[in-house]
DNA sequence: CGTTGTGTTGATATTAATCAACAAGTGTGG
DNA sequence: CCACACTTGTTGATTAATATCAACACAACG
């Protein structure tokens, strides 16, 4: 339980129980026995490993999308900008997670770390190379992408069609859905963030949140702990 | 030019210019030579070809996820329903598109047919011996879902974060993008399916669309015909 | 303590949805 | 070829949801 398979850095499957503190924004995933450790040296001399301080982005829209990356440590949210400052905050990535990962000349998102985030970085070439040695490293990336896929319609779903009460019951259903003790929530994320994950104003969040308080569905604890008081309506809220 | 690369009803990349009449939906991939001829028989064997006429759904939400599907002829809209009917189109898809990629064992979506449509499937342990016994055909499904997650991200944006009127300039500017002659757009869709798919309702569809042609940006020549009257302020719109 | 950042609440404005009527195509049978 | 129904699209009036603008509360921090 809570082993990752990791290769020096490169962590390409997890398992089990999450670590509550730095990111409950990964989803647990099974184990895959993609790299055999005798190769683990050779693939660590062709990935670059780094830090990014809190706050800081690491992947910019817009940028040549010179590398491919893999999430070691910490937490990242993803996001697209219109000229004019709107955001839209398309996804959350945690340990294991890959950054990336399209064909494609520039970045299609920013990547801002959440807290000290640690990645694993190969150029394309080298990418490349290693899907060609690692055929079960490919198949794991499809399946990443695939569900990745489904999450996003999930999302437009959300976005195109349900009210602000909706999103943020899913919201809350969805995040609590990946810690251990789902009845007690520690959110992740500013009022800011949730907003621009689920296309609202901060206000219009605080209000609802209020609204889902004063229907005794949620208890607020600081506004970061929510207590989340009856699961049922709110998965039937959220559909 | 317009030549694809089938293997008895696979088709897995195409070229060049598109047809216009049935599927200004398929954008245009380059060509890769993922299947050797040799093998066309043997893959034959595995796969199920079938018709499906117009308006009938083929994939349906929540239904045993068993088979992978690859469209030969015709187009598609995919979409979500909430149980009170509300609709969000998640996307089309056209000639040579895969569906039903994801690890999971129920269809995330619905597809319908949007005019007579062909289609070619495996079940998923054929699909898993395919791709064992073809690793460009994985690469290309790797290529295929990492491109549609971008384009998802993108349809995020629009719908989290964009106004209805940058929504439109937005899809017409991409539809048109699709065809040969982008400055006369045949919409391949209905009022109803665009307002579906950009998260709005005929009513506002219909409305910014004659606002757009006050604007000059557009001239509609019936309904489904459109003139392009002013790229830039549309791509600008559009942002 | 002030200061700053973050969250909440209130008043008002704005956008898009809803409800309703009508217009324009499309197809069918006489 | 026309009358009719039927579907699809447009336009208008009104409502509802959410955004915007503004004030204030609260906590963290020097």
């Amino acid at each position: 339980m809570g082993i990752w398979r990791a290769a020096r850095g490169i962590v390409v499957a997890r398992e089990g129980a999450i670590d509550p503190c730095s990111s409950c924004l990964a989803r647990p995933v099974s184990v895959c026995n993609v790299i055999p450790e005798s190769d683990l040296a050779r693939l660590a001399a062709a990935a670059v490993e780094a830090e990014v301080p809190a706050g800081r982005t690491f992947i910019n829209e817009g940028e040549p999308a010179d590398w491919f990356f893999n999430v070691t440590a910490g937490s990242a949210k993803l996001f697209k900008l219109l000229p004019d400052g709107r955001r839209q905050i398309t996804g959350f990535a945690g340990i294991g997670h890959f950054l990336g990962l399209a064909v494609s000349d520039t970045y299609a998102f920013t990547a801002e770390a959440m807290e000290p985030l640690r990645y694993c970085r190969f150029s394309r070439t080298r990418l490349r190379a290693l899907l060609d040695d690692y055929p079960l490293m490919e198949k794991r990336l499809l399946e990443v992408a695939a569900n990745e896929l489904v999450a996003a319609q999930e999302q437009m779903l959300l976005l195109g069609r349900k009210t602000a009460r909706e999103r943020l019951a899913w919201f809350l259903m969805d995040m609590s859905e990946r810690i251990p003790a789902p009845d007690r929530l520690e959110l992740p994320v500013s009022r800011q963030d949730i907003a621009d994950y689920l296309g609202l104003t901060i206000e219009t969040v605080s209000r609802t949140m209020t609204q889902l308080q004063d229907d005794e569905f949620i208890a607020l604890e600081g506004c970061r702990q929510v207590l989340m008081r009856d699961r049922q309506a709110l998965q039937d809220l959220a559909a």
